[in-house]
DNA sequence: ATGTGTAATGCAAGCGCTTTCATTACATTT
DNA sequence: AAATGTAATGAAAGCGCTTGCATTACACAT
């Protein structure tokens, strides 16, 4: 079997079922879509046909034709380590709860490829789509606009925004981790982030560390930062940088988890004790934050809470055709054993 | 903006722009489709206007009228956690050199839903098809055929097999593993593995450890199985009711690296040390392996090259109409800190 | 028998695009 | 000036489906 594909044979049509079946394509598409509308025995032999030529039907022709796909989009900016699944995958139940189906992109963290992707699902015949934060340019979100497409965006929020929101306040939630951190005695503070050229979010996490420093005194210039790519590899090769400069810092604040856990492997590897020596804190709660040891001290956020929120949020929008009210969601501290107070010099 | 979605003006088509540009419909398709064939002035016209409408082209009936939607599918068990992730990522990067766009579905280890999204897929007009495993349906694998769709089946990995394969060999994988094990003088074994109903990558992994134990002439119904869903939090369930039971194991051979981490975890909350009072083992060699402490000691599976290889696969069949040869991939066994000699008892 | 209401079915238009084939416009050759 | 070739464009035929409307079949009431 599939052993030298014969040739390609015609795949079969509604037609070709309604054929089977002595019956007219209505009937047959009713068969599949409004089955209790054609007869108990007619339904039979229309199924028989269906079954015998393996029909399936033509999603193109199928969208063209009922106007409707069902479909909600949303993408990402990586799908490789799990910082969006959880969330996601709460936004896909959720849909599918209310008979949508979702498709996913992502766009590797790139401006062009995003905004590429989201033309994509819309030409796909997404008729909603869930974004990651806000930076993105003006022509995307006109476009979106003018096809009247309901957008909403997560894993941030802003207050009396034109946009429809489901998220959380990076920057204060960053605010409360910092404060605690200078609050144990820590002044020189290392930052191992995101780039921050189109990621609002680790911008507002930044700013969040700037702030509180500022607030209490030490000089924001101070923070040595290292702007990488995420992932464990470049989080260690920035956590090494980071203790190589002239003033080491006596904790690194990390963009997400997975930097931090990249940080907390090379400093063991260092022979660096966690916190002893050195204090790293994370962003995002994700699976691997509960999972090193010590525990990750970060920021739990609300993934599935926002996915499916989202999701409901998008539904309601399609059905009522009015946009629904922004929502924020809060983000707490989760103290593990990464954090310590500084070690005496 | 967006504050109230005014009524649902109708969104513009190909044929809106040729109006607005004073050219044909074909013109304008072109001018989207290959742009060389149509002069300068009159493409710059069209394309005012494009921007102008914002139009978007309508996906079913592109795909209706050029009959090719150049998208590939796949259906992997779930999302959640990331032990796809890594191949995904591969396959849909090496798609995306060779002009494919991938969509993906997830099964959360349902069969009834894995057959609905493979249709969906295909109805939604996928090209061709990755799919984890082999366990499933007849019907479906005969829908498959009868609509000619390229299949390739990964994640496993079978000899003279009908079907076309980019994979490992689950249960010599994981012989390698119990043999390590046997040789390190483990006599009583505990596996915790995934349900084996309708995961056969599952189920040899676990004959795999049957038979090495049966060719050491120990029992293999000594062995203690505890199966159940893959995550953390139940692989450390598991590992409990394991270590209960009368003759509780020296070693716990997992059927995941997330079941195995679970495990660990729960080892630690127990005050076991690993590996001095118990040994545990893991498969697959995800991120978590390497983060954990101490590091779990698992089967390497060449993630990102099966994928690769995966969609190299699939393209060439697409363009070759030729089904390619199977190609099996080599795991090996990644030594860490978690599996040592058995305790004295 | 005839009339009426209802459920089952068929007819055919049209969804928005691509593509073949024909036409037109223009440059080049004779 | 006529003939020829070529590039740019347009006309129109579908692609496979849904659905509004028309038709038919049949049960029941008159």
């Amino acid at each position: 079997m599939m052993q030298k594909t014969p040739a390609p044979k015609r795949v079969a049509t509604l037609s070709d079922v309604a054929r089977a079946a002595s019956v007219s394509t209505a009937t047959v598409s009713r068969c599949l879509n409004s089955p209790e509308r054609v007869e108990e025995t007619t339904r039979q032999r229309v199924m028989k046909a269906v079954e015998d030529l393996s029909y399936s039907p033509n999603y193109g022709a199928k969208i063209m034709a009922a106007r409707r796909t069902n479909t909600i989009g949303a993408v990402i900016p990586t799908m490789e380590n799990s910082i969006f699944a959880r969330g996601i995958q709460a936004f896909q139940e959720a849909l599918s709860l209310e008979g949508y189906t979702l498709i996913v992109a992502s766009s590797s963290y790139r401006a062009d490829l995003e905004e590429e992707q989201i033309r994509n699902l819309i030409a796909r015949g997404a008729e909603a789509l869930l974004l990651i934060g806000y930076d993105r340019s003006d022509e995307i979100y006109e476009f979106l606009e003018n096809r009247r497409v309901p957008v909403v965006l997560t894993w941030a929020f802003e207050d009396n925004s034109d946009y429809h929101w489901v998220g959380f306040n990076n920057q204060s939630a960053m605010e409360m981790l910092a404060e605690h951190v200078i609050g144990l005695g820590h002044r020189q503070i290392g930052a191992i982030m995101a780039d921050t050229m189109m990621n609002d979010r680790s911008r507002a996490r930044l700013d969040g560390i700037k702030n509180v420093m500022a607030k209490h005194n030490i000089n924001p210039d101070t923070l040595n930062i290292e702007a990488v790519r995420y992932s464990i590899e470049t989080g260690g090769d920035a956590f090494e940088k980071l203790m190589a400069s002239e003033n080491p810092p006596s904790v690194v604040m990390c963009g997400n988890d997975v930097l931090a856990v990249g940080a907390m492997q090379r400093a063991k590897e260092m022979g660096l004790k966690i916190p002893h020596d050195i204090s790293i804190t994370g962003f995002d709660d994700i699976e691997l934050a509960q999972v090193v040891e010590p525990g990750l001290t970060t920021v739990h956020v609300p993934h599935s809470d926002m996915g499916r929120k989202a999701a409901e949020m998008l539904t309601s929008w399609i059905n009522t055709n009015t946009p629904p009210v922004s929502e924020q969601l809060d983000t707490y501290i989760c103290k593990r054993g990464t954090l310590d107070t500084p070690k005496i010099a």
